[in-house]
RNA sequence: GGAGGUGUGGCCGAGCGGUCAAUGGCAGCAGACUGUAAAUCUGCCGGGCUAAGCCCUACGGAGGUUCAAAUCCUCCCGCCUCCA
């Protein structure tokens, strides 16, 4: 793994990260496949939407298949088709999302399997070969991330917990074809976060990431988190936010410095037919849209928009059609990336700010009251 | 012609003397969704008010019994099944 920065506007950096699968140009989006797989979309509708790294989840693979099976098949690309580059999860999320179901010591995190009850052990040893086994390009550490609130007792042992196993994952590496990323946790804690990203950074990872957001936070706490931590990361290495986020949070965390995002909005939103456009957020069931026989964004470049009206989408939405479902992941991942697009070109052209006046007032936020105060609080970060 | 059954809010369908403006589901109206246990979940859903309360109108129609009826009785109307 390579990753190198090509231009930057104040501390938002453009940057080509390169895996054994190729390359990808950050600031990146990289959407969610848990199971292996976009829900709704196949590899080729995924790389058409311009996707260049896909996230799977190594906990739900660990159940289902298991990873023995996604060995057998050839590794997770052969098994999944999805031939570019791709991350997995370690499980930790799932030690914040699935607490009920979970008991965590230092010695790893025990599930029992929200399928069948059965036990499910994830150590910071096992985590990582599995990651190795099935081959992906970018395989992140187990953590503990707690939810929020929490804490500084708790956020503090989460931590110190989250950077021992830290080091154990190094120890447990055995190639370096599989990148191996350290969470930086911390809650809403400036110190914790300052500690945290300052120790993992002694650490030979090769990329870091700012764990321990998209859990329930309001928006200051998790934009603190960000302010905070980034500046204690090793600037050469390449830095992923995990989960988060909306236009607007991407917008944020990109001004501060940060490569790679992913978030299940634009799929899950797309399902549930609350589709992101140029022109603000809209929910296409509604029953506003159904005579609307405009395109759902006209200064899209997605297939969706490129033949279908609102108004049809809207009947297919109603009517439950696995297509509706289908179609609004497919033109929302396309905003996105989209975005990401622009957003590149905008750090090279040293125009973040203006970025963010495009995308935030009027994109996939308006729908939200928190809207005008999202940009407001963008305003000081922006070089004018 | 005879016997039995049934008629509930936009639709389907519970309720079978009071706690029923009436369980559910669908449809409808709106909302949520940030490292996916999510093609999911939540709220509203007869009308009107000086609304955590009150007042109307409502369970095919008309009468009746009762302190009290969607619930019991009588007649009528509609629909269904079986026998002639």
């Amino acid at each position: 793994m390579r990753f190198e920065i090509l231009a930057r506007d104040g501390a938002a950096r453009r940057g080509r990260l390169t895996s054994a699968r190729g390359v990808i140009e950050t600031p990146a989006f990289m959407p969610v496949g848990t199971l292996g797989a976009v829900k709704g979309l196949t590899p080729q509708e995924l790389e058409q939407s311009g996707a260049q790294v896909m996230l799977a989840n190594l906990y739900h693979l660990s159940l289902r298949p298991g990873i023995e099976t996604i060995v057998r098949a050839g590794g997770l690309h052969r098994f999944t088709g999805w031939n570019r580059s791709m991350l997995t999860d370690s499980g930790g999320f799932q030690v914040f999302s699935l607490a009920a179901l979970r008991k965590v010591d230092d010695k790893g995190v025990r599930f029992r399997s929200h399928l069948d009850g059965s036990l499910l052990e994830l150590t910071p040893e096992s985590v990582v070969a599995a990651q190795e086994a099935i081959g992906v390009d970018f395989a992140m550490v187990l953590d503990e991330c707690p939810p929020w609130p929490v804490t500084e007792e708790v956020a503090a042992a989460a931590l110190a917990r989250t950077l021992r196993w830290a080091e154990r994952s190094i120890a447990a590496r055995t190639n370096d074809a599989t990148a191996l990323f350290g969470i930086v946790q911390g809650s809403s804690f400036r110190h914790l976060r300052e500690a945290s990203a300052a120790a993992l950074s002694a650490l030979p990872f090769d990329g870091y990431a700012i764990g321990g957001v998209s859990v329930g936070e309001p928006i200051e706490p998790r934009r603190a988190a960000i302010e905070w931590t980034t500046p204690c990361l090793p600037d050469s290495q390449v830095r992923y936010l995990m989960g988060v986020g909306t236009i607007s949070d991407m917008v944020h965390a990109i001004s501060h410095g940060v490569d790679l995002f992913d978030c299940v909005l634009p799929a899950r939103n797309g399902r549930h037919g609350l589709l992101f456009t140029r022109q603000g957020a809209i929910r296409i069931k509604n029953a506003r849209f159904r005579d609307d026989a405009g395109p759902l964004d006209p200064e899209c470049s997605c297939p969706v928009c490129a033949r279908l009206s609102r108004a049809f989408l809207h009947h297919l939405f109603r009517s439950g059609e696995l297509s509706a479902a289908v179609y609004g992941t497919i033109h929302n991942l396309r905003v996105f990336l989209d975005f990401m697009g622009e957003a590149r070109e905008a750090i090279a052209a040293f125009r973040v700010a203006d970025l963010a006046r495009r995308w935030v007032s009027r994109s996939a936020d308006e729908h939200r009251s928190e809207t005008s105060a999202a940009v407001a609080s963008l305003e000081p970060h922006l070089r004018p």
